[in-house]
RNA sequence: GGGUAGGUUGAGCAGGUGGUGAGCUCCGCUGACUGUAGAUCAGCCGUCAUACGACUGUGGGGGUUCGAUUCCCUCCCUGCCCA
């Protein structure tokens, strides 16, 4: 899922990200409560019709911006006050409130209001927020009444694997329509990942709902987290990368701001079909990314989510003709070794 | 020709009225970015050095002085005004 936080997938409009692949986009309640409001969103017709989107949407619950606006949070038991980020004025979430905002929205999926903790956060301060994020998740259940609305609830639990394991076990006993594993978009390692999906994931081997892994987006991490049996994923990665000049290739990334490219002729990636590779040398795009024209973000956007869904077309069809895990080797030296902070591959 | 204001590291500036000029913004170079307070942020950006640090540098030349960006002489260049 491309992420649109403010009811857009920033660069695009709805035929770019159609264009790119996507069949369903996430959008932000926390966000669209806070401007332009969730209520007027509603009288406008609904989130689709205000964006202009006609395909799937998935709203996330708001738990998220708990931890990434942490300065300007205050958690109780019964939900979460928080300041604006736009004008400091007070706010208060509740599952029950989330659950409302989301209806309101009429998103096709909503997501239960979660505590998400930093990995790097003490033992008792991640059982802490995993045993609310628990109780949020039957509140948020109860809250819910939109029949034409799917809800997910959101596995917690840091990296530990007791909690994780537990976590998975309390929201898989619950009758979600879907499986989130949240708070592993942080400051843990790719190590710390895959050993955290591998002890979640076996315990929903025989659950057929999707298991989306909440945040993850290089194209490595896409490919380790399938492996190991996530379906579903979100991630700024691909499009805020991009704006920022860097373009993902087979096997590594390109930074376009990069006096290299200057009188490069060749396209970002000859065999794309994206909106910039049919038309565009890489100078071209260097120029634009230098002069800091609008165009750049909207080429450079185009590519990287037309790449990420490309690859993820490849993994699916792999699956579906049973030669996934030979395709592996492949498959990763395609990805390139991006994955968060380790150091990638710069150029293919 | 006369007058006047200037000349500082790629550009634009700040500073400095005899006692330590490497400071800022651009430009440029590189890196980072994962449920988006991000078309953002960070580092570097005179020479040598990994670094500590050393050295050079205030238009050119000369003079005075222990010491000159500062004072004196001269020349060059630029803007503006007058003729």
């Amino acid at each position: 899922m491309p992420v649109g936080t403010n009811a857009t997938v920033k660069a695009l409009d709805p035929a770019d990200i159609r264009a790119t692949g996507a069949s369903i986009i996430l959008a932000n309640t926390y966000h669209l409560y806070l401007r332009p409001g969730h209520d007027r969103i509603e009288r406008l017709g609904g989130l689709h019709r205000f964006m202009a989107w006609d395909r799937p949407i998935l709203t996330d619950s708001g738990g998220f911006q708990v931890v990434s606006l942490g300065d300007l949070r205050v958690v109780d038991e019964d939900g979460v006050s928080f300041r604006s980020h736009l004008d400091g004025s007070v706010h208060r979430f509740t599952p029950e409130h989330a659950t409302a905002v989301q209806e309101a929205l009429g998103s096709d999926i909503a997501v239960a209001f979660d505590q998400p903790v930093m990995p790097s956060s003490p033992r008792e301060v991640v059982a802490d927020a995993t045993a609310r994020t628990h109780r949020w998740a039957e509140r948020s259940l109860a809250a819910h009444t939109r029949a034409d609305q799917a809800l997910f609830g959101i596995v917690q639990g840091g990296i530990d694997p007791d909690l994780r394991a537990e976590s998975t076990r309390a929201i898989a006993a619950l009758p979600f329509d879907g499986i989130c594993l949240g708070g592993l978009a942080g400051d843990e390692t790719p190590e710390q990942r895959d050993a955290t999906l591998d002890v979640a994931v076996p315990l929903l081997s025989d659950d057929p709902r999707p298991r989306y892994l909440m945040g993850l987006g290089s194209p490595a991490d896409l490919l380790e987290a399938v492996h190991r049996g996530i379906d579903l994923f979100d991630s700024v990665l691909p499009a805020r990368v991009a704006r920022n000049g860097q373009l993902w290739v087979p096997g590594g990334r390109l930074n376009l701001r990069n006096s290299r490219f200057l009188d490069d002729p060749e396209p970002i990636q000859a065999d794309c079909p994206c909106l910039a590779c049919g038309q565009f040398s890489r100078a071209y795009l260097a120029h634009l990314f230098r002069a800091r024209e609008l165009l750049a973000y909207r080429l450079a956007t185009c590519h990287n989510l037309t790449f990420t869904l490309d690859f993820m077309a490849r993994i699916r069809t792999a699956l579906e003709a049973g030669t996934f895990p030979a395709s592996l080797p492949e498959l990763r030296l395609r990805a390139g070794r991006i994955r968060g902070s380790e150091a990638g591959v710069k150029s293919a």
